[in-house]
RNA sequence: GCGCCCGUAGCUCAGUGGACAGAGCAACGGCCUUCUAAGCCGUCGGCCGGAGGUUCGAAUCCUCCCGGGCGUACCA
């Protein structure tokens, strides 16, 4: 990567210098007479050297080797502007030829064993629009840590048991009695969406009107059918999405297996609990939490934290080095109570992060829909997949960051559809697979190809952007920010398609051909990776 | 009240300490005998919510205020 290979250069110019390390930053210059690179280190670090930034800049251009910029240029308050050989840029194409699709693996982070927990929404229910913009950027978080080469589990937490599926059964059963004619209501904090209406059609054709009472016989029975066809129906929703989980986590196993105690236990030798008006409670607020909350209650049953507890315990006895949740804005509390118990438990800070996101709106008619599972109001995400396809979606749900709230415009989705930004950078892809297609004769070596034909100012600035694309990948998983890798894709694709107008390819020199077919090749790989890891397709053709 | 997030072009949003603030869409004007026009080029459009402060330098950091969202459960 060529800002490394710079960074380098300045670090150990600085280091001749026998001064104290700054912070400083090398970024890629938003002007041509601003050179390719640009540091701002003669400015940070113009107090320690106690000079004036300028008479510093002078000084570390000439710690510099002399063959590594074609030129160098002290500006405005002390800039360093750095102007690249052509042959050095050139040098960074050939990299990432030969790296091919492993392009955008890490140099420096050192890779571990990861989980990324997501979407675990209660099998009550279908995915909504809201549940979509927490699994795409799960997944896509998962896909960046990938790329950048950990091994990364998607694991799914659920519950199958407790206040809210003895609702979803009531419910469920109440559809059942209708069906059968009784006037028999869903109860009112219940589950009133019409796919419960069909689960109870089934039961219905199945068992006549055995079932006329809701005794416990019922209740298991018709809690059995809907968390078993609704978690179905959640699995067709992640898959439309293109989502798979590598596990699926059963919140009644930690009761069963004994581990919420376990964990409270572990939180008592801390000393991290206390009791108070006959409950028990989690010391959060002197361990970093925003308060204490209960862990037992005075009826003896445990809390939702405290069995989430048990089931980080659970992910670190896993062997887990780094786990990340991602989880909507309203768990404020609820995350701040986990980190403490962490803290109380002495797991590494590192050891869990929290990737939230806000929530997501629906615009229609010029009205926001605000969606409600159990009231039975909201979109469904697969209405949405179907009327706007796997690709825009996914591209939608994750091309903001996470912490801006989400309003998703149907009117303009649908007006848009054929005018998008996913078309956009698609049809990029699909431009040069057309001249593969028509140069397949050639059969070229891209790995070998002399490079040095690549002189235009399009051709050097394609390269430096593609060259940007691991430490793009690498601020998007870091900073949970899956957006920054849509911003670049689109980018790429805008230098792309202007490039393709400007410049032809077949009917060139032969030279000249060959080297342009290698420079697009590197293009197409960094469109594939990007696409890929996005979860959208790279069309051959469109 | 308190905590977290958001407020940037007509709309949806990037940019979170650096040199004249960006994109997509919308609007307007050009460009198809040559690798796919789902494209390209150009124009229009902003006291970066407001007021103070820190800094050589602030959309970015701090304080206060205004507006919007989400929390503030012995719910999950």
């Amino acid at each position: 990567m060529l800002k490394l290979s710079i960074e380098n250069l300045l670090i150990a110019a600085w280091k001749q210098l026998e001064l104290p390390a700054v912070a400083m930053e090398v970024h890629p210059s938003e002007r041509p007479e601003f050179g390719d690179f640009s540091t701002n280190l003669a400015l940070v670090g113009a107090r320690v050297a106690g000079l004036p930034p300028r008479e510093l800049a002078e000084r570390l251009a000439k710690k510099l080797p002399k063959d590594a910029f074609s030129q160098l240029e002290i500006a405005g308050p002390g800039f360093i502007n750095l102007f690249l050989h052509p042959s050095t840029i050139q040098a960074a194409l050939q990299e990432i030829l030969q790296m091919g699709d492993r392009f955008g693996c890490s140099k420096r982070l050192v890779p571990t064993s990861m989980q990324i927990e997501f979407v675990s929404s209660n099998p009550t229910g279908p995915l909504t629009v809201g549940h979509g913009r927490q699994a795409v950027l799960g997944d896509v978080l998962a896909s960046l840590y990938e790329a950048l080469g950990y091994t990364v589990s998607r694991e799914y937490y659920f519950n199958d048991e407790g206040h809210q599926i003895d609702l979803l059964s009531r419910s469920l059963w109440a559809r059942y009695r209708q069906l059968l004619g009784d006037s028999t209501a869903v109860p009112e904090e219940g589950y009133h969406g019409s796919y419960l209406i069909e689960i109870a059609r089934n039961l219905k054709d199945q068992y006549g009107d055995d079932f006329q009472s809701f005794d416990e016989e019922t209740a298991l029975t018709f809690r059995e059918e809907a968390v078993s066809r609704i978690t179905t129906i959640i699995k067709d929703d992640l898959d439309q999405l293109g989502i798979e989980f590598d596990a699926w986590f059963s919140e009644g196993s930690l009761h069963r297996n004994g581990e919420v105690n376990a964990a409270l236990e572990s939180l008592r030798r801390k000393d991290g609990i206390y009791e108070k008006d006959g409950a028990v409670w989690l010391k959060a607020e002197e361990n970093g939490g925003v308060k204490d909350s209960v862990l037992i209650r005075k009826d003896g049953r445990p809390t939702y934290l405290m069995v989430d507890i048990a089931y980080h315990i659970n992910k670190q006895r896993r062997k887990f080095e780094r786990v990340i949740d991602v989880q909507g804005a309203d768990h404020q509390v609820e995350q701040s109570c986990v980190k403490a118990a962490m803290r109380i438990l002495d797991y590494p800070e590192e050891f869990l992060g929290y990737a939230v996101h806000q929530f997501v709106s629906i615009k229609e008619g010029g009205q926001i829909a605000r969606m409600s599972t159990r009231a039975g109001r909201f979109i469904l995400l697969h209405e949405l997949v179907n009327e706007l396809g796997r690709d825009v979606v996914r591209y939608f749900m994750v091309a903001r960051k996470p912490e801006s709230h989400l309003e998703f415009n149907m009117d303009l989705a649908r007006a848009e559809s054929l005018d998008n930004p996913v078309y956009y950078i698609q049809y990029a892809h699909t431009r040069i697979a057309s001249i593969f297609r028509k140069a397949r004769a050639l059969a070229i070596d891209p790995a070998k190809v002399d490079l040095s034909p690549l002189q235009a100012k399009a051709e050097l600035g394609l390269i430096k952007r593609l060259d940007r694309f691991p430490e793009v990948v690498e601020e998007a998983a870091l900073g949970f920010a899956p957006h920054l890798l849509t911003d670049y894709a689109l980018g790429l694709a805008r230098a792309f398609h202007a490039y393709y107008t400007e410049h032809r390819v077949i009917g060139e020199n032969e030279s000249l051909m060959t080297a342009r077919l290698s420079l697009l090749s590197a293009v197409q790989t960094v469109f594939h990776r990007s696409l890929s890891i996005l979860g959208m397709s790279a069309p051959e053709a469109m």
